[in-house]
DNA sequence: CAAATAATATACCGATCGGTATATTTTATA
DNA sequence: TATAAAATATACCGATCGGTATATTATTTG
């Protein structure tokens, strides 16, 4: 019987959902293959076999990193029935954000975007899209709504997003800076009623 | 006459105005002793005959980094002449806030915070602060606004402080990601009509 | 202007950085 | 199970890291 997959496909993930964690928190610039290695306990040959090099990690972290925020988001909003109640797992999602355990280093969008936009080309474009990515859906979860009848008519759902995104992402640095959730709650209950408000 | 100040306090000046931002757009993991220098034209001696270690450094760049922002705010809000007016000094201000020199390689508070929250507690609670700062002042704004009639007596102050905080904050993210204001413009929009909302 | 002092530059430290060539071990295959 | 191949570990590379002792230069002061 064949192998799930090779060996070094697998010591390739390992390695990924090992150091996805340190990447977050310490940064592209402060995470050192000496972090790696300890995270992994792996040495610096085996990770040398499975990656050409620090950034291709770091990219691959990212995009591991990401994936379980959105796994985390989907599943959220696939319990819900209509446009409004999907809208609304955003903010109980990030309400409780420190305690989900994989992200309370925070968002890897905030904490890529803050760090590459001015360093690393490369990650700075991967934030960037990934952020494209939430920001059109949630435009398209709006638009649906629109045509299903469960939202307003005149709400324009690219604006919509970008408000949503921007409070999000600006509550969550907050809350991380301070290592309280205070004002996290007050940030997501006002975006609760934003969301309501939009209700047809 | 005796000079405006001792030789070693000019060149310790100098070295954080030339070095500050640097901290801005590398991060303080990201920044090296040599990028100092070149910043700089000194040497190693030179500065660290001025700092302790880079530490120094770095903590004294956020303080002059968070100084320029607060002083080019305060600017822009003493030549208004209500609340009202006060508060749309935000949104006006951060609109452009790509084109603001100094402030190009984004918001100090917001890269400082992402990087330092996780790392280095130091600097993480100079973030803090300068956070907490800031709310502060536009929820005593608020609080003006409602005891000279201008805003309307419902608006929770501090509530408004945060959400004001985070969707700059948030879409200041999004645009330095992005390389576009296009979306800053819209958050910035959206949060004008917030301010002006709450006119009485 | 000379001497004392303060400020800056030079030259160097050990440690760690990212990365690699090669030896060793593990895995897959015949 | 023996052998080939793949994966991992070891040992090392030059460069750069943050930092410092000391020499040199510039500034202040008597």
């Amino acid at each position: 019987m064949k192998e799930s997959r090779s060996k070094s496909e697998r010591t390739r993930n390992f390695i990924i959902e090992k150091t996805a964690a340190v990447f977050n928190a310490k940064g592209y610039a402060g995470t050192s293959l000496g972090d790696l290695t300890t995270a992994t306990g792996l040495t610096k040959g085996s990770i040398y076999g499975n990656f050409a090099n620090k950034d291709e990690v770091a990219l691959a972290a990212f995009d591991y990193n990401f994936g379980r925020v959105t796994e985390h988001m989907k599943r959220r909003i696939l319990s819900t029935e209509n446009a409004i109640e999907r809208l609304l797992a955003y903010p109980l999602v990030y309400r409780d954000f420190l305690k989900i355990p994989f992200l309370q280093a925070g968002c890897p969008i905030l904490n890529t975007a803050a760090e590459a936009d001015d360093t690393h080309p490369q990650l700075r474009e991967k934030a960037a899209k990934a952020l494209a990515f939430w920001k059109r859906s949630v435009e398209n979860q709006v638009k649906r709504g629109i045509e299903r009848k469960e939202i307003k008519a005149n709400v324009n759902p690219a604006a919509f997003a970008v408000i949503l995104c921007s409070l999000i992402e600006g509550a969550v640095m907050q809350a991380k800076v301070s290592g309280t959730s205070g004002d996290l709650r007050i940030a997501m209950k006002f975006l609760e009623k934003m969301i309501r408000d939009i209700e047809r």
